[in-house]
DNA sequence: CGACACCTTGATAGTGCTCAATCGGCGTGG
DNA sequence: CCACGCCGATTGAGCACTATCAAGGTGTCG
């Protein structure tokens, strides 16, 4: 049985602040900050649909503050039953789960737009931990505040719901993927998802996008260990159908990847 | 890389009608036919609550009719966009994907009492098949109707996102299962959670219950082989944890189990 | 400069897969 | 009524994919 001594990362405290790994600080991009809701890059990518201008106002009127929170913090732990939501604005965060005996599962990583755990709409408790993997910049709402918001219009409630099914088909696509699939075949899956992720959100540039993953984030999303990924990761690269270095991606056989 | 041939079970029609495999007819219960919703015995096991008598009263207004399918027969594909959508009464289903080279995952089992593919509430289209593991018997709604139903009262659209979170939690309880665990606790867990889903359902006796699954289901849902499943299961009867045979399903050591 | 995180590489081991054969049960058709 | 076909379970032998263990290298930060 496999079985992982606690890393460092699993040991911090709440108030942890130190940054990011391997990015020198020249190329490690600052943060960005939550402006008005109307103008929002993000305003047709999240739970709420903020594109027409009362809507925007609501959203605005019901946002408490904004937040930030440093690279590595953890956000909030299974079992939770927290009384505010946070809506990620710039960064990145993942939700996972953890064995008893220190196995951890990533569940998914949250991106600018997406609410950190949606299912808290409909559920006081969550049901896995959050963390950090930058530092992330959220607006923070009251739980009842947008539950009843969303509830209160059969419209938002609907669009809600839709996001709710867009994670469902995600997450099934994630257990075919985990069930099925070799090793290869999940980096590429996991690796091209997110650069499709990163591309609506128009958070890629043409000669690539910035991925601020370890190989033992990759690791703990697919199912593998660290030093299996690095290996994958290097016949990818010999092969040239992608490369992943410095916190950097470049996808150099789009096509090919896509057959995979 | 694994590539499996396309089974019988996968060559089936839509009008395939012959029964499930290894239950001689003396032992093969008979397929129970809905009622009236207001003394349904699953009335509190659903997306809509009908323990109040008028909730009853409408849902069953709004039941178009019932419908039974027989084993193996394929409910819907992947990508379909039904029109209506199907409540079981009585009988197991279950929901899956196939990958271009024949790889099975099965997402989940479905029971009685439970909406076949929730996100469809939320969606037009399906993201995965499903499929009629034993005979089971459906209520039939139209999908439009449902949807307008639920989401016309903020609290019945609230009951349906609970649902939504509960799916969810479980999926993600699967997701650390398949990234995680060895085969042996996969189907443990496998195992341990299904009995548990039939007690709530009062569908267990206290010898156990009866589970209808094939090796090579419980494979496909666990992401091994039915070979290995089948030495797995030796050893677990061998160990006194449990005994699954002839479609029934006894747990030896239940204290044991839950510890995995 | 040292500590630490992260990546890389090598050697070895093990879990679970593949291929193949057998056997019993059930359904079908002569 | 019996033969045959087919599915599903079981077992064995061999191997592939991935894990484990260990060591060394690089870059960043204090």
């Amino acid at each position: 049985m496999r079985q992982r001594e606690r890393g460092w990362e699993n040991r911090l405290a709440d108030n942890e602040t130190s940054e990011a790994g391997s990015l020198s600080p020249s190329r490690r991009p600052e943060l960005r900050l939550p402006g008005r809701c109307s103008n929002c890059p993000l305003r047709n990518l999240t739970v709420y649909d903020t594109s027409r201008a009362e809507d925007a106002a609501a959203v605005e009127a019901l946002r408490r503050r904004c937040a930030t929170f440093a690279a590595r913090r953890i956000i909030c732990y299974e079992g939770d039953a927290p009384s505010e939501l946070y809506q990620v604005f710039d960064g990145w965060a993942f939700r996972y789960k953890v064995t008893r005996d220190g196995r951890r599962q990533i569940l998914s990583f949250v991106l600018p737009g997406d609410l950190i755990d949606l299912p808290l709409l409909n559920a006081d408790r969550t049901t896995h931990a959050v963390k950090a993997l930058t530092a992330i910049s959220v607006c923070v709402f009251s739980r009842a505040e947008l539950v009843d918001f969303i509830y209160g219009d059969d419209r938002r409630a609907r669009r809600a719901g839709a996001a709710f099914a867009a994670q469902s088909a995600a997450t099934d696509e994630q257990l075919l993927d985990l069930g099925q699939r070799s090793a290869f075949e999940r980096i590429a899956r996991l690796l091209s998802h997110l650069a499709a992720q990163l591309r609506r959100r128009g958070l890629a540039e043409t000669g690539g996008c910035r991925l601020p993953l370890t190989q033992m984030h990759i690791a703990d999303a697919t199912g593998l260990t660290a030093v299996h990924v690095g290996r994958t990761l290097r016949e990818m690269r010999k092969s040239d159908l992608l490369s992943l270095a410095q916190g950097w991606l470049t996808i150099t056989d789009p096509k090919r990847l896509e057959a995979i």
